[in-house]
RNA sequence: GCCCCCGUAGCUCAAUGGAUAGAGCGCCUGACUUCGAAUCAGUAGGUUGUGGGUUCGAGUCCCGCCGGGGGCGCCA
């Protein structure tokens, strides 16, 4: 938003130096000065050359010769409009605004922008966000809700950052366990079919837990046990083979129980606020994948150990002359002949590349998988694929509970939909006690969005790398750093807002500025930058972050600050400005993360 | 054995190589006849696991060690 008066002030400070007859560091780097209370940029380009000097001349002491100079240059600096002045201080050069000024444009060019603001020129890549990506014939728990909403910040984020945005999902449909779940449907609960959605997704995966523990070896067995466990263990394999094979039957009941696990995905989405544009199932890619592996070993790069009932395998180490083991040795198809894991995903990348165009592919997965991930990339690398380096996996924590892992199979999960509608419970009671006017209507649907709000942000204010032990007070913390305190500086502001018929026109802050509001504006004028930062690094935590900054400095100035009751008609007309472009950078950081800024609550 | 991630306040977590390492929770003390108290103001809490190195400057980068987690040929 200051680009231009920045580049003005290096230059000014190149010309300083110059005139002192001193070099110029190849980069003059600016960042907020970090005090409260006053604005500006400041930069530590005179610690660079002091330093520089200090290599020439052994024995100048850099600190004090930086000061020197911070104080020299400051002198000799022309003014630059837009700038009140220059300040040498701690051997930083500093550049404050005008205040008025630069109060006024912050504030416009957000107004102007309503929605938009912050958001990014168009880029030139197309980037791909593969997430929510859990496997059929479970039900979608918490972890799922982890992934999901990470993922689609991240497509949000690039998105509103400048880069066209595919958001593809790659739901595992097919692999043992899921055949495991449609053996035990067909063998114990054949033709039943719970009524709803969720209920149906839920007693599926239910009957996957139940049948993994039939085929599960467990201590102390007794014969009959052992033998009846391999009973099943054989029937589902068969099963599987029938599978392979095309079987009409078995494709029927496979693609019917499928479609309900699809069907509770679609909905959580939903209610999620994620569309998906893409969606790859597993089953599809492994013909591609199948004729994937034969071209990779005809090139040479892939090894076929099947005529000695061996699988096919990459020895990736080798094929890239390391001399430790790090990519080690990936198998890319069963000795039977079968798809993997890896070979889908060799496949679905071939797609990503040649079928949507692809120049950058992100795949939101949790970090269990990296050596997978790296596998995939470093054979694609080999495979001659360019955008192979274009590939990263985004390996985020997993969400635990306190006694330890989740796991589908023996079915300790937290299940997404028992913590929305928890949520929703706490936050009913809640508005029945604080806000019992509200009409039946609206507290339905603000009780949804400050719920799945409070989840959301749980899940979005961790980074990425972090595991998230889940428990229900953590995850539905309506208090402090969290989603509900950052929806209620939005309802504040725009209960101060709708108390005027018009928002006035630009005005001037031309008046004793509080520091309430100088922080205030100073946030808003960081947000566009944060956007591009949280897009390159992706990082949601970012965004969460700073909404949650930017709401407790409303709060204070709300608590602080008379915007209706103030003395003089322009300062009325400037706060109230301040008070919408809070509001809508406050709606616009939210929307990044998937979390609604209701009006009332 | 090898590879990856993590270690910061009692707890949960922040901090583009830059200025005095910050929040929340919890504890304690205050503020609603006031634009909505789901709020605010204040107190207390630190040898950033450890030892070196690079740098004008290291919680951040490099190496070693300690501790925790994950992964390593036909699960996904």
């Amino acid at each position: 938003m200051f680009d231009r008066e920045l580049e003005e002030a290096t230059s000014h400070i190149r010309q300083a130096l110059a005139g002192l007859s001193l070099p110029s560091p190849e980069e003059i780097v600016w960042a907020p000065i970090p005090f409260a209370g006053q604005w500006g940029y400041g930069t530590a380009a005179c610690f660079q050359v002091a330093a520089a000097q200090a290599r020439a001349n052994p024995g100048t002491q850099v600190k004090r010769r930086a000061v020197e100079l911070a104080e020299q240059v400051v002198r000799k600096l022309e003014p630059v409009s837009g700038f009140a002045r220059f300040a040498a201080e701690n051997a930083y050069i500093n550049a404050y605004f005008e205040t008025a000024d630069y109060a006024a444009r912050v504030v416009d060019a957000c107004l102007q922008s309503g929605p938009d603001f912050g958001r990014g020129e168009p880029q030139p890549d197309r980037l791909m966000v593969e997430y929510a990506q859990p496997n059929t014939h479970h039900s979608f728990h918490i972890g799922h809700a982890r992934n999901a909403v990470l993922g689609e910040a991240l497509a949000r984020i690039a998105e509103f950052a400048g880069y066209e945005t595919i958001r593809a999902s790659y739901p595992g449909d097919i692999g043992l366990g899921v055949i495991t779940c449609i053996w035990a449907y067909d063998k114990f609960h054949r033709g039943q079919e719970p009524e709803g959605v969720f209920a149906r997704g839920r007693w599926l995966a239910n009957i996957y837990t139940e049948a993994t523990a039939l085929v599960t070896p467990k201590d102390n067995e007794t014969p009959e046990e052992t033998r009846q466990r391999q009973t099943y263990d054989a029937e589902r394999r068969e099963l599987l083979r029938r599978w392979d094979a095309g079987e009409p039957e078995v494709r029927r009941l496979w693609e019917r129980t499928r479609q309900w696990s699809l069907d509770e995905l679609l909905e959580v989405l939903k209610l999620l606020g994620i569309s998906i544009d893409v969606f790859f199932l597993e089953s599809q890619a492994a013909e591609l994948g199948k004729s994937i592996v034969e071209e990779l070993v005809a090139s040479g790069i892939a090894e076929d150990e099947r005529a000695n009932n061996g699988p096919v395998i990459v020895k990736i180490d080798e094929k890239l002359g390391m001399k430790k083991e790090k990519y080690r040795t990936a198998v890319i198809l069963r000795s039977d002949g079968t798809a993997l894991y890896m070979t889908n995903d060799l496949a679905l990348a071939r797609l990503k590349f040649e079928k949507y165009h692809v120049d950058r592919s992100i795949y939101v997965v949790d970090f269990r998988q990296s050596l997978h991930f790296q596998q995939v990339f470093k054979i694609l690398e080999l495979w001659g694929f360019p955008q192979a380096a274009k590939c990263y996996h985004l390996a985020h924590g997993f969400v635990t509970l306190p006694a330890g892992a989740m796991s589908s199979r023996k079915g300790n999960v937290i299940y997404f939909m028992d913590v929305y509608e928890e949520a929703v419970r706490r936050v009913k009671a809640i508005i029945a006690e604080k806000n019992p006017e509200l009409s039946a209507e609206s507290r339905e649907e603000v009780a949804g969005q400050i719920g799945l709000g409070a989840l959301t942000y749980a899940m979005l204010s961790v980074d990425n790398t972090k595991d998230i032990v889940f428990d229900w007070e953590t995850a539905l913390s309506f208090d402090g750093q969290s989603a509900p305190y950052i929806q209620n500086a939005h309802v504040r502001a725009n209960s101060i807002l709708k108390k005027v018929a018009r928002l006035p026109e630009a005005v001037s802050f031309d008046y004793g500025l509080s520091e309430h509001e100088t922080t205030l504006i100073n946030l808003i004028s960081r947000f566009p930058m944060l956007v591009q930062q949280a897009a390159r690094e992706y990082k949601p935590l970012l965004m969460a972050g700073y909404a949650f900054e930017l709401a407790k400095s409303f709060h204070g100035f709300y608590h602080a600050v008379p915007v209706l009751q103030a003395d003089r008609d322009d300062i009325r007309e400037a706060r109230l400005r301040l008070t919408a472009a809070t509001r809508q950078t406050l709606a616009n950081c939210l929307g990044l993360l998937g979390i609604k800024a209701p009006n009332v609550m």
